[in-house]
DNA sequence: TGTACATCAGTGAACGCGCGTTCACTGATGTAC
DNA sequence: TGTACATCAGTGAACGCGCGTTCACTGATGTAC
């Protein structure tokens, strides 16, 4: 394969987007080294070319995941209703490995190393910073209503992810869209 | 230490309840068959007399974290309000192995085998049918305020336990709190 | 321009280790007589 | 009531297995001359 700096940066992204995609799906331990390193299409010796240990990827898969391509970063606070229209719905639901990475991973990410749970720590920051109206920004408080609807969006999303009956599953997105105000 | 059937129920249930806080603490992954055991003040070679194996653990100790003892059972309709004001607080969230299991384990369990998977849908559908006006039950929307309430309390409580800041932490936990109107 | 060499991304085998699970054994309980 | 026996909860050692990680090796790339 050669030692082509260029290939080398296109390995590295074809792991990383293959670690966020199986995160989301299968959760961090529910993926091993080898199964990721196999999606992006190598095996799992060479690993270590790219990462230091699992901890290192996991850092990287959930910044990919939470600011990465297709991503459009914070929600602005004026926004919270439209964007929940699209977050709330059975394609979002039914595709954990392409969606929001606090619904996939949010508890587990609670409990693992500080370095996997400060990206995501400092990507709710950034998040509650745009709720936050501007001003003298010592410890003004976040706008109740945005931190709330995103809240509830998140929850509403794992709690249909649960759901055995469709029936119910739907209800739940369908009741939340409802409460938030997001469009049908 | 004998055959008493008295003697294996106190087994059984010190098992059971070590295992439901050892669960919502660290992941179904992050505890061994031999880490509850040894809670529960047992060796693990006696785990195979009280369970076929740790699936059935699993379930047998989310069925115990969602309607056992000091578990109100299911939230009224009428009463999600009162119920955030002690769901988001500091105590709630630094004692996940005391507290609420779909903030806890809830994408875990939503990829679980369907075992323990059933246990927490079941959970679920029961609280979205406390949520829903009786009448003819056919396909009845569930009440869309107390659906969206309480997965913003899941939601808000899964967001405050990820934030390393305290202050980011607490902002999210009176933010949802205002937002649902809960007593403060 | 050609040639010899150093670099290093990637390979595939191997390593400890912890896990869930199994199993022969022990000894207190409870029963049969 | 007393005695012999069967039961089985619990013990501790052992088992495969998959995991993260390590490492000698390969061969294409890119550089030095």
């Amino acid at each position: 394969m050669g030692t082509s700096q260029q290939h080398k940066a296109a390995s590295r992204a074809a792991i990383v987007n293959a670690a966020a995609e199986l995160f989301r799906e299968r959760g961090l331990e529910g993926v091993s080294v080898a199964e990721v390193m196999d999606a992006a299409g190598l095996t799992h010796g060479g690993f270590q070319r790219h990462f230091a240990n699992k901890q290192a990827l996991v850092a990287e898969a959930l910044a990919s995941a939470l600011y990465g391509a297709g991503k459009s970063g914070v929600i602005e606070a004026g926004g919270v209703e439209a964007f929940a229209g699209g977050y709330l719905t059975k394609l979002h639901r039914d595709n954990p490995g392409k969606g929001c990475a606090y619904a996939a991973l949010g508890a587990e990410v609670a409990r693992a190393d500080p370095q996997a749970r400060g990206v995501m720590s400092d990507a709710i920051r950034r998040q509650i910073e745009e709720f936050t109206p501007p001003g003298a920004d010592g410890d003004k408080a976040p706008d109740a209503e945005a931190v709330g609807k995103w809240a509830a969006m998140i929850g509403a999303l794992v709690l249909a992810r649960i759901s055995e009956s469709e029936t119910v599953s739907e209800q739940i997105l369908t009741a939340t869209k409802t409460f938030i105000g997001a469009p049908k």
